[in-house]
DNA sequence: CTAGATGCAAATCGTTTGCACCGAA
DNA sequence: TTCGGTGCAAACGATTTGCATCTAG
Protein backbone atom coordinates (compact mmCIF):
# COMPACT_ATOMS: atom_id res chain seq x y z
CA UNK A 1 0.00 0.00 0.00
CA UNK A 2 1.39 3.67 -0.98
CA UNK A 3 1.74 6.27 1.50
CA UNK A 4 -1.13 8.27 0.27
CA UNK A 5 -3.79 5.40 0.35
CA UNK A 6 -2.18 4.63 3.89
CA UNK A 7 -2.66 8.15 5.30
CA UNK A 8 -5.99 7.84 4.06
CA UNK A 9 -6.96 4.34 5.27
CA UNK A 10 -5.90 5.78 8.61
CA UNK A 11 -8.07 8.93 8.30
CA UNK A 12 -11.15 7.03 7.52
CA UNK A 13 -10.55 4.60 10.22
CA UNK A 14 -10.47 7.27 12.90
CA UNK A 15 -13.77 9.05 11.40
CA UNK A 16 -15.43 5.68 11.68
CA UNK A 17 -13.99 5.68 15.08
CA UNK A 18 -15.97 9.18 15.74
CA UNK A 19 -12.41 10.55 16.49
CA UNK A 20 -11.64 14.48 15.38
CA UNK A 21 -9.18 15.00 12.53
CA UNK A 22 -7.07 18.05 14.01
CA UNK A 23 -4.83 19.37 11.98
CA UNK A 24 -1.98 18.30 14.38
CA UNK A 25 -2.99 15.05 14.21
CA UNK A 26 -3.33 14.77 10.55
CA UNK A 27 -0.11 16.14 10.63
CA UNK A 28 1.66 13.58 12.77
CA UNK A 29 0.15 10.82 11.18
CA UNK A 30 1.28 12.26 7.97
CA UNK A 31 4.86 11.60 9.26
CA UNK A 32 4.43 8.67 10.65
CA UNK A 33 3.57 7.04 8.06
CA UNK A 34 5.91 8.57 5.66
CA UNK A 35 8.97 8.51 6.94
CA UNK A 36 11.00 5.38 6.81
CA UNK A 37 13.73 5.76 9.04
CA UNK A 38 11.35 3.92 12.32
CA UNK A 39 11.43 7.60 13.74
CA UNK A 40 11.43 8.41 17.73
CA UNK A 41 8.43 9.95 19.04
CA UNK A 42 10.93 13.07 19.19
CA UNK A 43 12.10 12.66 16.12
CA UNK A 44 8.37 12.86 14.86
CA UNK A 45 7.81 15.69 17.17
CA UNK A 46 10.80 17.67 15.54
CA UNK A 47 9.19 17.19 11.97
CA UNK A 48 6.11 18.36 12.81
CA UNK A 49 7.37 21.77 14.77
CA UNK A 50 8.17 22.56 11.74
CA UNK A 51 4.59 22.94 10.55
CA UNK A 52 2.93 23.40 14.01
CA UNK A 53 5.29 25.94 16.11
CA UNK A 54 2.89 25.24 19.31
CA UNK A 55 2.64 21.59 19.52
CA UNK A 56 3.59 19.51 22.29
CA UNK A 57 5.60 16.54 22.33
CA UNK A 58 2.30 15.19 24.62
CA UNK A 59 0.03 15.57 21.52
CA UNK A 60 2.47 13.01 19.48
CA UNK A 61 2.45 10.23 22.24
CA UNK A 62 -1.16 11.05 22.72
CA UNK A 63 -1.51 10.67 18.70
CA UNK A 64 1.13 7.03 18.82
CA UNK A 65 -0.83 5.90 21.56
CA UNK A 66 -4.31 6.25 19.56
CA UNK A 67 -2.59 4.70 16.27
CA UNK A 68 -1.41 2.01 18.54
CA UNK A 69 -4.65 1.05 19.90
CA UNK A 70 -6.09 0.88 16.40
CA UNK A 71 -3.70 -1.31 15.32
CA UNK A 72 -2.00 0.53 12.72
CA UNK A 73 1.49 1.14 14.36
CA UNK A 74 4.05 -0.59 15.27
CA UNK A 75 6.23 0.59 18.43
CA UNK A 76 10.26 -1.20 18.82
CA UNK A 77 10.80 -0.34 22.16
CA UNK A 78 14.35 -0.03 23.50
CA UNK A 79 14.85 -0.09 27.11
CA UNK A 80 17.40 2.28 27.03
CA UNK A 81 16.45 4.78 24.15
CA UNK A 82 13.12 4.92 24.13
CA UNK A 83 10.89 3.67 21.52
CA UNK A 84 10.90 4.07 17.74
CA UNK A 85 7.87 3.38 15.76
CA UNK A 86 6.78 1.82 12.02
CA UNK A 87 3.24 3.20 10.86
CA UNK A 88 4.39 1.92 7.08
CA UNK A 89 3.71 -2.07 8.13
CA UNK A 90 2.18 -2.08 11.39
CA UNK A 91 2.23 -6.14 11.79
CA UNK A 92 4.89 -7.89 13.59
CA UNK A 93 8.15 -7.92 11.17
CA UNK A 94 11.96 -8.66 12.03
CA UNK A 95 14.33 -5.81 11.76
CA UNK A 96 18.00 -5.75 11.15
CA UNK A 97 19.16 -3.09 13.38
CA UNK A 98 23.06 -1.56 13.10
CA UNK A 99 24.99 -1.56 16.27
CA UNK A 100 27.33 1.31 14.64
CA UNK A 101 25.10 3.93 13.24
CA UNK A 102 21.47 2.65 14.78
CA UNK A 103 19.88 2.12 11.15
CA UNK A 104 16.76 0.36 11.39
CA UNK A 105 15.55 -1.85 7.95
CA UNK A 106 12.52 -4.48 7.24
CA UNK A 107 12.94 -7.56 6.18
CA UNK A 108 10.32 -9.55 5.35
CA UNK A 109 11.24 -13.30 4.63
CA UNK A 110 9.12 -15.64 3.09
CA UNK A 111 7.08 -18.01 4.80
CA UNK A 112 8.54 -16.16 8.28
CA UNK A 113 4.73 -17.09 9.96
CA UNK A 114 5.55 -20.49 9.05
CA UNK A 115 8.60 -20.93 10.44
CA UNK A 116 7.24 -18.79 13.86
CA UNK A 117 4.46 -21.94 13.69
CA UNK A 118 6.65 -24.58 13.20
CA UNK A 119 9.14 -23.04 16.27
CA UNK A 120 6.35 -23.38 18.76
CA UNK A 121 4.19 -26.44 17.43
CA UNK A 122 4.62 -28.30 20.91
CA UNK A 123 4.58 -25.55 22.96
CA UNK A 124 0.64 -25.22 22.74
CA UNK A 125 0.89 -21.59 22.97
CA UNK A 126 -1.86 -19.77 20.92
CA UNK A 127 0.56 -17.65 18.85
CA UNK A 128 -0.07 -13.29 18.79
CA UNK A 129 2.56 -12.04 17.80
CA UNK A 130 6.12 -11.49 17.82
CA UNK A 131 9.10 -9.11 18.17
CA UNK A 132 12.36 -9.82 16.30
CA UNK A 133 15.48 -8.10 16.34
CA UNK A 134 18.96 -8.80 14.62
CA UNK A 135 21.38 -6.80 15.91
CA UNK A 136 24.76 -6.44 13.30
CA UNK A 137 26.98 -4.27 11.40
CA UNK A 138 26.08 -2.31 8.31
CA UNK A 139 28.68 -2.56 5.62
CA UNK A 140 29.21 0.91 5.50
CA UNK A 141 29.81 0.51 9.59
CA UNK A 142 32.06 -2.48 8.99
CA UNK A 143 35.05 -0.46 7.33
CA UNK B 1 26.20 -26.49 32.30
CA UNK B 2 24.59 -26.95 35.63
CA UNK B 3 23.73 -24.39 38.42
CA UNK B 4 26.80 -24.87 40.52
CA UNK B 5 29.30 -25.45 37.81
CA UNK B 6 27.84 -22.18 36.68
CA UNK B 7 28.43 -19.99 39.15
CA UNK B 8 31.27 -21.20 39.89
CA UNK B 9 32.20 -20.66 36.47
CA UNK B 10 31.58 -16.71 37.50
CA UNK B 11 33.06 -16.51 40.81
CA UNK B 12 36.23 -17.71 39.07
CA UNK B 13 35.63 -14.80 36.14
CA UNK B 14 34.97 -12.23 38.66
CA UNK B 15 38.03 -13.27 40.65
CA UNK B 16 40.76 -13.48 37.74
CA UNK B 17 39.27 -9.82 36.76
CA UNK B 18 40.34 -8.81 40.48
CA UNK B 19 36.92 -8.12 41.14
CA UNK B 20 35.61 -8.19 45.21
CA UNK B 21 33.85 -11.69 46.27
CA UNK B 22 31.44 -9.95 48.27
CA UNK B 23 28.49 -11.88 50.40
CA UNK B 24 25.33 -9.64 48.90
CA UNK B 25 27.44 -9.81 45.29
CA UNK B 26 27.58 -13.71 45.58
CA UNK B 27 23.79 -13.89 47.10
CA UNK B 28 22.98 -11.80 43.96
CA UNK B 29 24.64 -13.83 41.46
CA UNK B 30 23.36 -17.27 42.99
CA UNK B 31 19.84 -15.99 42.58
CA UNK B 32 20.33 -15.02 39.20
CA UNK B 33 22.00 -18.69 37.81
CA UNK B 34 19.33 -20.40 39.96
CA UNK B 35 16.31 -18.40 39.43
CA UNK B 36 14.42 -20.18 35.88
CA UNK B 37 11.75 -17.10 35.89
CA UNK B 38 13.66 -14.60 33.71
CA UNK B 39 13.84 -12.44 37.23
CA UNK B 40 13.24 -8.39 37.36
CA UNK B 41 15.77 -6.55 39.11
CA UNK B 42 13.33 -6.33 41.96
CA UNK B 43 12.14 -9.48 42.33
CA UNK B 44 16.13 -10.45 42.55
CA UNK B 45 16.51 -7.82 44.98
CA UNK B 46 13.04 -9.39 47.23
CA UNK B 47 15.01 -12.69 46.95
CA UNK B 48 18.15 -11.26 48.40
CA UNK B 49 16.40 -9.00 51.14
CA UNK B 50 15.42 -12.37 52.81
CA UNK B 51 19.53 -12.95 53.54
CA UNK B 52 20.89 -9.66 53.74
CA UNK B 53 18.23 -7.17 54.94
CA UNK B 54 20.30 -3.63 54.50
CA UNK B 55 21.11 -4.70 50.50
CA UNK B 56 19.99 -2.16 48.37
CA UNK B 57 18.30 -2.37 44.98
CA UNK B 58 21.09 -0.09 43.63
CA UNK B 59 23.42 -2.60 44.70
CA UNK B 60 21.57 -5.42 42.35
CA UNK B 61 21.53 -2.61 39.54
CA UNK B 62 25.59 -2.66 39.92
CA UNK B 63 25.82 -6.55 39.91
CA UNK B 64 23.80 -6.96 36.71
CA UNK B 65 25.92 -3.94 35.07
CA UNK B 66 28.68 -6.21 36.09
CA UNK B 67 27.37 -9.51 35.06
CA UNK B 68 26.16 -8.04 30.99
CA UNK B 69 29.65 -6.53 30.78
CA UNK B 70 31.00 -9.80 30.93
CA UNK B 71 28.78 -11.55 28.77
CA UNK B 72 27.30 -13.93 31.86
CA UNK B 73 23.80 -12.29 31.79
CA UNK B 74 21.51 -11.80 29.35
CA UNK B 75 19.08 -8.96 29.63
CA UNK B 76 15.39 -8.65 28.28
CA UNK B 77 14.56 -5.19 28.03
CA UNK B 78 10.67 -4.42 28.36
CA UNK B 79 10.15 -0.84 27.49
CA UNK B 80 7.12 -1.09 29.85
CA UNK B 81 7.94 -2.87 32.99
CA UNK B 82 11.88 -2.79 32.51
CA UNK B 83 13.97 -5.64 31.77
CA UNK B 84 14.06 -9.07 33.01
CA UNK B 85 17.27 -11.16 33.38
CA UNK B 86 18.28 -14.81 31.60
CA UNK B 87 21.45 -15.60 33.80
CA UNK B 88 21.47 -19.25 32.89
CA UNK B 89 21.86 -18.96 29.15
CA UNK B 90 23.78 -15.52 28.64
CA UNK B 91 23.74 -15.69 24.56
CA UNK B 92 20.60 -14.50 22.24
CA UNK B 93 17.83 -17.58 21.96
CA UNK B 94 14.38 -16.95 21.10
CA UNK B 95 11.63 -16.93 23.97
CA UNK B 96 8.60 -17.29 24.44
CA UNK B 97 6.26 -15.20 26.31
CA UNK B 98 2.60 -15.16 27.81
CA UNK B 99 0.76 -11.96 27.13
CA UNK B 100 -1.93 -13.32 29.71
CA UNK B 101 0.27 -13.99 32.43
CA UNK B 102 3.61 -13.24 31.96
CA UNK B 103 5.52 -16.14 31.90
CA UNK B 104 8.62 -16.11 30.06
CA UNK B 105 9.56 -19.95 28.74
CA UNK B 106 13.23 -20.28 26.79
CA UNK B 107 13.30 -22.23 23.45
CA UNK B 108 16.75 -23.31 21.31
CA UNK B 109 15.54 -24.32 17.80
CA UNK B 110 17.75 -26.16 15.82
CA UNK B 111 19.84 -24.61 13.30
CA UNK B 112 18.03 -21.44 14.17
CA UNK B 113 21.77 -19.68 14.09
CA UNK B 114 21.63 -20.80 10.14
CA UNK B 115 17.86 -18.84 9.60
CA UNK B 116 19.05 -15.68 10.97
CA UNK B 117 22.14 -16.33 8.29
CA UNK B 118 20.49 -17.08 5.75
CA UNK B 119 17.70 -14.74 6.33
CA UNK B 120 20.39 -12.08 6.33
CA UNK B 121 22.43 -13.28 3.54
CA UNK B 122 22.03 -10.08 1.06
CA UNK B 123 21.94 -7.56 3.82
CA UNK B 124 25.52 -7.35 4.17
CA UNK B 125 25.08 -7.53 8.07
CA UNK B 126 28.17 -8.89 10.18
CA UNK B 127 25.56 -10.23 12.86
CA UNK B 128 26.57 -9.56 16.32
CA UNK B 129 23.16 -11.13 18.26
CA UNK B 130 19.30 -10.71 18.30
CA UNK B 131 16.55 -10.33 20.32
CA UNK B 132 13.41 -12.71 19.07
CA UNK B 133 10.31 -12.70 21.25
CA UNK B 134 7.10 -14.90 19.99
CA UNK B 135 3.94 -13.65 21.95
CA UNK B 136 0.99 -15.32 22.58
CA UNK B 137 -1.23 -17.06 24.80
CA UNK B 138 0.06 -20.48 27.16
CA UNK B 139 -1.63 -23.35 27.30
CA UNK B 140 -3.39 -22.36 30.87
CA UNK B 141 -3.91 -18.85 30.03
CA UNK B 142 -6.35 -19.72 26.82
CA UNK B 143 -9.11 -21.24 28.79
C1' DC C 1 -22.90 24.21 21.75
C1' DT C 2 -20.05 20.37 23.65
C1' DA C 3 -17.45 16.38 24.04
C1' DG C 4 -13.04 15.50 22.69
C1' DA C 5 -8.21 17.42 21.73
C1' DT C 6 -4.38 20.42 22.83
C1' DG C 7 -0.36 21.84 25.44
C1' DC C 8 1.82 23.23 29.34
C1' DA C 9 3.77 21.61 33.64
C1' DA C 10 3.99 18.20 37.05
C1' DA C 11 4.12 13.33 38.07
C1' DT C 12 5.66 8.66 37.17
C1' DC C 13 8.89 4.85 37.47
C1' DG C 14 12.66 1.85 36.33
C1' DT C 15 17.30 2.74 36.37
C1' DT C 16 21.63 5.39 37.26
C1' DT C 17 24.66 8.26 39.87
C1' DG C 18 27.12 10.96 43.80
C1' DC C 19 29.25 10.32 47.77
C1' DA C 20 30.38 9.10 52.61
C1' DC C 21 31.21 4.97 54.92
C1' DC C 22 32.54 0.08 54.98
C1' DG C 23 35.15 -4.16 54.48
C1' DA C 24 37.56 -7.84 51.28
C1' DA C 25 42.03 -8.77 50.01
C1' DT D 1 45.93 -0.31 54.87
C1' DT D 2 43.66 0.54 50.57
C1' DC D 3 40.78 0.81 46.93
C1' DG D 4 36.68 -1.26 45.27
C1' DG D 5 31.84 -2.04 47.01
C1' DT D 6 27.75 -0.75 49.50
C1' DG D 7 23.60 1.81 50.29
C1' DC D 8 21.15 5.79 50.96
C1' DA D 9 19.08 9.59 48.57
C1' DA D 10 18.98 12.47 44.72
C1' DA D 11 19.12 12.66 39.69
C1' DC D 12 17.78 11.05 35.21
C1' DG D 13 14.89 10.71 30.99
C1' DA D 14 11.32 8.79 28.23
C1' DT D 15 6.59 8.63 28.72
C1' DT D 16 2.15 9.72 31.06
C1' DT D 17 -1.16 12.49 33.30
C1' DG D 18 -3.99 16.60 35.30
C1' DC D 19 -6.25 20.33 34.01
C1' DA D 20 -7.52 24.73 32.02
C1' DT D 21 -8.22 26.22 27.44
C1' DC D 22 -9.45 25.52 22.72
C1' DT D 23 -11.91 23.74 18.62
C1' DA D 24 -13.86 20.19 15.22
C1' DG D 25 -18.13 18.48 14.34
Amino acid sequence: MDTKKRLEHIIELLRQQGKRLTPQRVAIIKVIVEDETHPSADHVYTQIKNDFPTTSLATVYKTIKLLKDSGELLELEFGDDGSRYDGRKPHSHPHLICTGCGTIIDTEPENFENIIAQMTLNSGFKIQGHRFDIYGLCPSCQK
